[in-house]
RNA sequence: GCGCCUGUAGCUCAGGGGAUAGAGCAAGGGUUUCCUAAACCCUGUGUCGGAGGUUCGAAUCCUUCCAGGCGCACCA
C-alpha cells in the first residue's frame, strides 16, 4: 500500500500558496521561503505544491485549494491531504483513483513513502534525511524560531483597562492575561503591536470612591464625612487603606476644610493609590503596556470638544431633550446615544471616541479592544461613532471576554467592588502563583465562560497542566547539565534515523509557527497552551522511550538537537503565555 | 421581546466539513540497577443539548426548538 514517491530534481519552492488569497491576512498553511525564523519552506507546503504539479501531470487540472494536513492517527502517516475527495467532483471519478493518478505523477524527493488510503487520502511518510533538515532548520532559527520579521500597519491593543476605583480583581486577571498573551502572540507573528491601558480618573465612580475615602478617612478621627448616599459608598478594605494613608500623609488637615475642596485633594490620591496598585499588580502578572493614556488627556487636550463639533457638522449630532445625541442609528446601532448629558458632562462614549479618533490619527491600522461581556452592547456604539467621523468601521475590533465566575468549592463567589466583596487577582496569585494563575486563564477560550473554582484551583495547583509543560522543559535543561552542553550550541544534525516518537515529537515542533498564526489571526491564545500539552506529552513519551545520552556518537548528537529544538519551542511557547520556563523543578 | 455567545466523558475544557471525537483532573491496575516518577503504560465512560436538512461524509455548515450566560442607559 506504501510505495515510494518517483524522484526527480529538486523540490521547487513554494511560491504560489495552497488556497485562495484570503485578503491582506497572512499564508496560514503555505508560507514564502525564509518568511519564518528558519529558512525552510514548511514539508506542508512543499507537499501541496508538490500536489498541485502531480494533478497538473495527471490530468491537467490546475487546482487552487490543496490542503496537506496532520491527520491524528499516526499509522496515517505523518501528512495526509484530501485533495482526491474534495475535488472528487472535478474529476468526476472515483477519489481513490484520483488519488492513485496523483500519486503516480507526484515526485518529492523528501517523502520516504506515499499511499492511497480510506475513501481517497494520501497518505505521506516524510524521509529521515529532510526530518533532520527540518529539525537543523529550528536550530539555526534558535530563539527566533516561529516568530516573524514585524511588518505591515501597527495595531494598537487596549485591555485591562480598569478604572483606579479598587484593586484588580479575578476577572481582571483574565483581561491581562488574555491581553498580555495576545499582544505577545501577536508581536511573534510579525504584527506591530502598542499595548494601552486606557483609564480615566473622572466621572461617577471616581467621584464615589473619594467620597468613601472621605468617610472612612473621617471615621479615622471619630468624626462624620457629609455623604450623599452612604448607601452608595464602596465598601472594600482597601477604602480604610486609603484613609489611613492620606492621614499618614496629610493628618487632619481635611477634617474641618470645605468638603468639595478637600475632596479634590483627597480624589486624586486616592485614585492615585489604586492606581500605583494596579501597576504593581500588573507587573506582578508578568503584564506590561507601551502606554497608559488617561481619559483626562483628552479633556485637557480639546479633543472631545472637536470631535464632537466635528459630527456635529458631518450632520451626524444634533440637540433633543436637552442633549447631544449622536445618530448612530445611521450606521447600524440599534438606536441614537447620548454624547453630552442635560447637566454637560460626557457620557463615557464620547471621550472613549476621541480616543479611538487619537488612535486612528497616530496611525495605527487597526485598534483591537478587549472588552469584558458586560460590556457587548457597546461595539456597535462606538463604531457607529467611528464611521461617523469619517473612519473606516473595520479599524475597531472588539474580543469580548466572557466572565470568570468564581466559585469557591462549588459555590459561587459574588464578586461587587462595590460592596467590597471580591477576590482579587493578586489573592488568587497568592494561592495558586503566578504560572498557574496564567497559564490557568488562558487555556480556556477567552469567547467560554470560565469556572474558576478557588477550592480546586489551590488543591490542584500541583495538578496544573502548567507543571506538565515546565516540566518538559526542566527535564531537557537537566540532560543538558549531565551532557555539560549547552543547548544553544547544539546546532549539528547527524544523518540517521528517527524513531517513531522522535519523529512525533519533530513533526509538533515543526507545527508551532502555524499555531502562532493561527492564534494571532484569530486574537486566540487558548491555542498555545494546547499545543504546548501535546508538545510536552511527545517528548515525555520519547524521554521514556529513548536514552538521550547514548554511547554512539552520531545518536546521541541527534537527540540532543532534537531536545534543544524542543527546549526553545517549550521556552518560546510558555513565554508568549508570560509563564516561566524552569531550568529545574 | 430583540441581538450576541455557550451547550462535547463524572468535573474543567480542546477539536469548528473528513478516516476509530481527544487532553487534564477524578477512579482502578502496572512501570524505576538507566538522562528528574511533577513522568510513562494499561483499563472504563460519550444519543458531541434535541429534531430536521445540505453532503460521498456533519461534533463541525443551514433551519428550528430546548437550556444557560450576557447585552439592549443621559452607568462605566
Amino acid at each position: 500500500m506504501w510505495h515510494r514517491g518517483r524522484v526527480r530534481g529538486p523540490v521547487r519552492e513554494g511560491r504560489g500558496r495552497g488556497g485562495a488569497g484570503r485578503g491582506g491576512e497572512p499564508a496560514v498553511d503555505g508560507r514564502a521561503a525564509g518568511a519564518w525564523g528558519g529558512s525552510l519552506v514548511s514539508l506542508e507546503a512543499r507537499l501541496a505544491d508538490a500536489l498541485r504539479q502531480a494533478a497538473h501531470e495527471a490530468y491537467g487540472v490546475q487546482l487552487d485549494g490543496v490542503h496537506v494536513e496532520r491527520p491524528n492517527e499516526t499509522s496515517h502517516g505523518d501528512f495526509a491531504s484530501n485533495v482526491a475527495l474534495a475535488n472528487a467532483k472535478v474529476f468526476r471519478r472515483n477519489p481513490r483513483e484520483v488519488a492513485q493518478g496523483i500519486v503516480d505523477a507526484l515526485e518529492a524527493p523528501f517523502v520516504d513513502d506515499v499511499g492511497v488510503a480510506g475513501p481517497g487520502f494520501i497518505n505521506f511518510r516524510v524521509s529521515s534525511q529532510a526530518f533532520g533538515e527540518e529539525l537543523g532548520g529550528i536550530l539555526s532559527s534558535g530563539e527566533d524560531y516561529g516568530r516573524r520579521e514585524a511588518s505591515g500597519a501597527s495595531i494598537v491593543l487596549e485591555y485591562v483597562s480598569a478604572n483606579p476605583t479598587g484593586p484588580m480583581t479575578a476577572a481582571h486577571g483574565r483581561h491581562a492575561a488574555y491581553g498580555d498573551s495576545l499582544a505577545r502572540i501577536m508581536d511573534a507573528s510579525g504584527r506591530k503591536v502598542s499595548r494601552e491601558y486606557y483609564f480615566n480618573d473622572g466621572g461617577n465612580q471616581i467621584r464615589l470612591l473619594g467620597e468613601s475615602v472621605a468617610a472612612r478617612y473621617a471615621e479615622l478621627f471619630g468624626r462624620e464625612w457629609p455623604v450623599s448616599d452612604p448607601e452608595a459608598l464602596y465598601k472594600g478594605e482597601y477604602i480604610r487603606d486609603i484613609a489611613e494613608a492620606l492621614k499618614e500623609k496629610d493628618g487632619d488637615r481635611y477634617l474641618d476644610s470645605d468638603p468639595a475642596e478637600a475632596l479634590a485633594q483627597i480624589t486624586p490620591f486616592a485614585t492615585d493609590w489604586c492606581m500605583a496598585g494596579i501597576r504593581e499588580t500588573l507587573t506582578r502578572a508578568r503584564t506590561g503596556f507601551d502606554r497608559f493614556f488617561n481619559e483626562k488627556s483628552l479633556y485637557d487636550s480639546g479633543e472631545i470638544v472637536k470631535v464632537i463639533e466635528e459630527l456635529e457638522e458631518r450632520g451626524h449630532a444634533y440637540r433633543s431633550e436637552g442633549a447631544l445625541w449622536l445618530a448612530s442609528s445611521k450606521f447600524g446601532d440599534d438606536k441614537d446615544r447620548v454624547l453630552v448629558k442635560k447637566d454637560g458632562s460626557y457620557t463615557y462614549m464620547a471621550p472613549d471616541l476621541a480616543y479611538h479618533r487619537d488612535k486612528w490619527e497616530r496611525g495605527f491600522g487597526t485598534a483591537v479592544d478587549v472588552l469584558g461581556a458586560d460590556h457587548a452592547g457597546y461595539p456597535p456604539r462606538i463604531r457607529a461613532g467611528i464611521v461617523a467621523l469619517g473612519l473606516p468601521g473595520e479599524f475597531l475590533d472588539v474580543e469580548l471576554v466572557r466572565l470568570v465566575k468564581l466559585l469557591r468549592g462549588g459555590e459561587q463567589v459574588k464578586v461587587s467592588k462595590r460592596a467590597g466583596n471580591f477576590v482579587t487577582f493578586d489573592e488568587l496569585m497568592d494561592e495558586v502563583g503566578e504560572d498557574a494563575a496564567r497559564y490557568f486563564y488562558v487555556r480556556s477560550s477567552h469567547r467560554t465562560e470560565m469556572n474558576f473554582d478557588l477550592a480546586v484551583a489551590v488543591q490542584q495547583s500541583d495538578e496544573n497542566p502548567v507543571y506538565y509543560v515546565q516540566y518538559a522543559h526542566a527535564r531537557i535543561a537537566s540532560i543538558f547539565r549531565r551532557a555539560q552542553v549547552e543547548p544553544s550550541n547544539t546546532k549539528d544534525v547527524p544523518p540517521g534515523q528517527f524513531a517513531l516518537e522522535e519523529r512525533a515529537l519533530l513533526l509538533e515542533l515543526l507545527d508551532f509557527p502555524r499555531v502562532i498564526e493561527n492564534a494571532a489571526a484569530k486574537r486566540e491564545v487558548h491555542p498555545l497552551p494546547t499545543y504546548l500539552e501535546t508538545v510536552a506529552t511527545r517528548f515525555h513519551r520519547f524521554y521514556t522511550v529513548h536514552q538521550v545520552l547514548v554511547e554512539n556518537e552520531s545518536l546521541r548528537a541527534r537527540r540532543l538537537a532534537l531536545c534543544a529544538a524542543t527546549k526553545l519551542v517549550l521556552a518560546s511557547g510558555l513565554n508568549l503565555l508570560g509563564v516561566e520556563a524552569p531550568e529545574r523543578m
